[in-house]
RNA sequence: GGGCCUGUAGCUCAAUUGGUCAGAGCAGGGCGCUCAUAACGCCUUGGUUGGGGGUUCGAGUCCCUCCGGGCCUACCA
C-alpha cells in the first residue's frame, strides 16, 4: 500500500469559480485522489481556499464586508459547491489560518537564517484617497506607446508594451477612479532565488517525466533573460499573514504583510495541519505526510494545476523549501492543465462569461459536468466547450451506453427472473472471452489512471462500458430465455456483477451514479476488481437487486438551446 | 519584441526513441436486434496529417519557411 499526497491548486477566495477552473485543478485531482482511494492505498487530498491579497481586500470592499467575514462567507460558500461537486478533500483548509500563519512566518525566518532572505528599498504607488498602496496593475492611465487609455500599470493591453505605472500619463486608481496618487517610497523583503537556481535547475532536469507544459515553463523563468529572478515575499496591505522571522518580530516590517504567492503554497503543509486539528490528532499526524525524517519519506506527492500555476510551484515554492534547509516533502509529480475556453472565447470570471460552479448543479447534477469535463480535460492544448458537444456526450456515453446498459440488465432481469438473481446455467466461451477482453481494458484503464492520462482514461472507463453491451448484445439473454431459461440465469448473473465491477471502476468520474449502480445490485463491497473472475462471481445466485431510476436523463435539444443563450451572456 | 505550445476525417481527439500510424468516439449511410432511456450491436462513407521546401531507404513524427490559434513575459492570483 503506498502513501499518495495530493495538493489542487487552491482556488482564489474572491468569487465562484468556473469550469475552467474546476478541471484545470480540483476536478482531477479529485480523480486520482478517489482512484488510489479505491486501490486501497493511504490517500492525503487536500485542497483550501487562497485568501489574501488586494483583490480579496477589493471584493470585500466592494461587498460592504469586513474582509475577515467575507472570506469566511466566500470559503463557506467554495466548499459547499465543492462538495456539490463531489471532490472528496480530506480537508479544505483557509490560506488565512492560524496554522498558515505560524507556518509562513517560520518559513520566512528560516529563509532569512539561512541568509536568503534580502531587504529592497523602493518606491510604490499610493493612493491617498483610497488610503492604500496600489499594486502596478491597479494603476489606470493612457499608454504613453499607443495611446491607449485605458492602459494598466504593469503592462498595455492594447500594445503589449510592458510599463511602470510612472509611465502612464494621466494615471488614476482601478479602485477609485481618483488621481491623487503619489509615489511613496516602502521597503520589501525579497527571497534570494537567484542564490538557489542551480538548485532548482538540478531538480528540474531531474523530472524528466513531468508533462512538457510543466518543464518547459519551468526551464523558461529559469533561463530567460537575465535569468530566474529574485522576487518579492511582503506586501504593504491589510490582509495577509504579518510578517515575522518566525516567532519573533521583524524590525521594520511592521504593518506589512506576506505577498499571497508565498503563504498560498504553504497552505497546502498548513492545510495538513489544520486537518490533523479538525481530527484531534497530534502533529506527528500531519508531519508523517511532510516531513521526510517524521515519516514521509515513502510519501509520493502529486500536484494538479492549470498553467499558470506552474511558475509558482516549480520555482518559488521549491525555493522556499530547498531554502528553508529543512526536510520537507517537495513535489514528486506536478501535472498541469491548459485552458478550457467557452463557446469560442475564454471563460471570464469579470465579464460572468461561461458556466461557474454554482450554475452548473443548478443545471444538472455533478456526474454530467465530471465525466464530460474530465472526459475533455485540456491536457495536451486548450479544449472547448460547447452545448452540442457536452450534449452528445453525456447522452451518449451516460444515459445511452452505461445508464441504458444498467436499465436493460435489471428490467429483463425483473420480469424474467423476480428480484433476485436466477441459479443454474454455466458460462462458456463468450463469457470466457469476456473475461478476457474486459481484464485487458481494465489493465490500460488502470495504467492510463496511474499516469494521470484523463482523457485516455475516460475513454478506455467508456469502452469498458461498451463491452456491457456487446456482450448482452452477443449473447442474447432474451431470446436465449425462451428455450433455455438456466443458460439465459447465467448471463444475467454475468451482466449484473458486470454493473457492480462497473460501478467500482467508474467511481473515480461519476461517484453518484456509482453509489445508485451499487445500491442497484445491492452491494457494499467497493473493493477494486484486482481478481476480475472473481469479481465477476461476488453476486450469486439469489443475490437481491432493484430496479433504479434511470441513471442519467438526456439533454433535449430545448434545454441546450435555452441553456446557450443564458450563458452566452453577463452573469446576473 | 522574445519564448513556449498548438494546427491530423464535418466535430472532439489518438498515434513509444521517424518504420503497417493514418486511427477512435460522435455525426452521416446500410443492416441486424427488440431486453432497454426511439436505447444496443454489426458493417460502412470521410483525411495527399495548415501551405511550401528540405534531411532520410522511409516523416503528423526531424530541419527551414510561411499562414492560423493559444499561452507566458515575473507587482492579479
Amino acid at each position: 500500500m503506498a502513501r499518495i499526497l495530493i495538493t489542487s491548486a487552491i482556488p482564489y477566495i474572491n468569487g465562484i469559480k468556473h469550469l475552467g477552473n474546476l478541471v484545470g485543478s480540483q476536478l482531477p485531482a479529485d480523480l486520482f485522489a478517489r482512484f488510489n482511494r479505491a486501490l486501497g492505498h493511504e490517500v492525503m487530498f487536500l485542497c483550501a481556499t487562497d485568501e489574501h491579497g488586494t483583490p480579496a481586500e477589493l471584493a470585500a470592499a466592494k461587498a460592504g464586508k469586513p474582509v475577515e467575514a467575507y472570506c469566511a462567507e466566500m470559503h463557506a460558500v467554495q466548499a459547499e459547491l465543492a462538495r456539490g461537486f463531489r471532490l472528496s478533500f480530506d480537508h479544505f483548509g483557509r490560506s488565512s489560518s492560524q496554522r498558515n500563519h505560524r507556518l509562513t512566518q517560520h518559513f520566512a525566518g528560516r529563509l532569512a537564517d539561512a541568509g536568503l532572505i534580502e531587504e529592497v528599498a523602493e518606491k510604490q504607488v499610493f493612493s491617498i484617497d483610497d488610503n492604500r498602496f496600489l499594486p502596478d496593475r491597479y494603476i489606470t492611465g493612457t499608454c504613453p506607446n499607443c495611446g491607449y487609455t485605458a492602459a494598466r500599470g504593469d503592462q498595455c493591453e492594447n500594445c503589449t508594451k510592458q510599463l511602470d505605472p510612472t509611465d502612464l500619463i494621466n494615471p488614476r486608481s482601478s479602485v477609485s477612479g481618483s488621481t491623487n496618487l503619489e509615489v511613496r517610497q516602502t521597503k520589501h523583503l525579497y527571497l534570494r532565488q537567484r542564490a538557489l537556481k542551480h538548485k532548482l535547475e538540478a531538480w528540474i532536469d531531474s523530472k524528466t517525466d513531468w508533462p512538457i507544459l510543466t518543464t518547459s515553463i519551468a526551464k523558461k523563468w529559469l533561463n530567460d533573460g537575465d535569468g530566474l529572478q529574485d522576487r518579492g515575499i511582503t506586501r504593504d496591505l491589510y490582509w495577509g499573514i504579518p510578517v515575522r522571522k518566525g516567532d519573533q518580530p521583524w524590525p521594520g516590517m511592521e504593518g506589512k504583510v506576506f505577498y499571497v504567492w508565498f503563504d498560498a503554497p504553504i497552505e497546502y503543509i498548513a492545510c495538513t495541519a489544520e486537518w490533523a486539528d479538525a481530527h484531534g490528532l497530534p502533529d506527528a499526524a500531519w508531519e508523517r505526510w511532510w516531513r521526510t525524517d517524521k515519516g514521509a519519506a515513502d510519501v509520493t506527492y502529486y500536484q494538479f494545476m492549470g498553467k499558470d500555476n506552474v511558475p509558482f510551484h516549480t520555482l518559488s515554492f521549491p525555493a522556499t523549501i530547498l531554502g528553508s534547509g529543512e526536510p520537507w516533502k517537495l513535489v514528486d509529480y506536478l501535472k498541469s492543465f491548459n485552458y478550457l475556453n467557452y463557446d469560442g472565447g475564454q471563460f471570464s470570471t469579470s465579464q460572468g462569461r461561461g458556466i461557474f460552479m454554482d450554475q452548473a448543479l443548478e443545471v444538472l447534477p455533478a456526474d454530467y459536468w465530471r465525466w464530460w469535463l474530465l472526459s475533455h480535460a485540456p491536457e495536451s492544448s486548450d479544449s472547448e466547450f460547447t452545448w452540442e458537444n457536452f450534449q452528445a456526450s453525456v447522452n451518449k456515453d451516460l444515459a445511452d451506453v452505461l445508464g441504458n446498459l444498467v436499465s436493460r440488465v435489471t428490467k429483463f432481469a425483473l420480469a424474467k427472473f423476480g428480484d433476485s438473481l436466477p441459479e443454474g446455467g454455466s458460462a462458456g466461451p463468450r463469457e470466457a472471452q469476456l473475461e478476457t477482453d474486459l481484464a485487458a481494458r481494465l489493465r490500460a484503464y488502470e495504467g492510463f489512471m496511474a499516469a494521470m492520462e484523463v482523457r485516455k482514461a475516460a475513454a478506455e472507463l467508456r469502452a469498458i462500458w461498451v463491452l456491457g453491451n456487446e456482450y448482452l448484445q452477443a449473447a442474447a439473454p432474451w431470446t436465449v430465455v425462451k428455450t433455455d431459461p438456466e443458460a439465459a440465469g447465467a448471463m444475467v448473473r454475468l451482466a449484473m456483477n458486470l454493473i457492480r465491477v462497473f460501478a467500482i471502476t467508474s467511481a473515480p468520474f461519476i461517484p453518484d451514479a456509482s453509489t445508485a449502480m451499487m445500491a442497484a445490485v445491492k452491494s457494499d463491497d467497493w473493493s477494486w476488481p484486482h481478481d476480475l473472475p472473481a469479481a465477476l462471481r461476488a453476486l450469486p445466485a439469489g443475490h437481491g437487486f432493484a430496479v433504479p431510476d434511470n441513471l442519467f436523463r438526456k439533454i433535449t435539444d430545448e434545454e441546450r438551446a435555452d441553456w446557450q443563450v443564458r450563458f452566452s451572456g453577463i452573469r446576473s
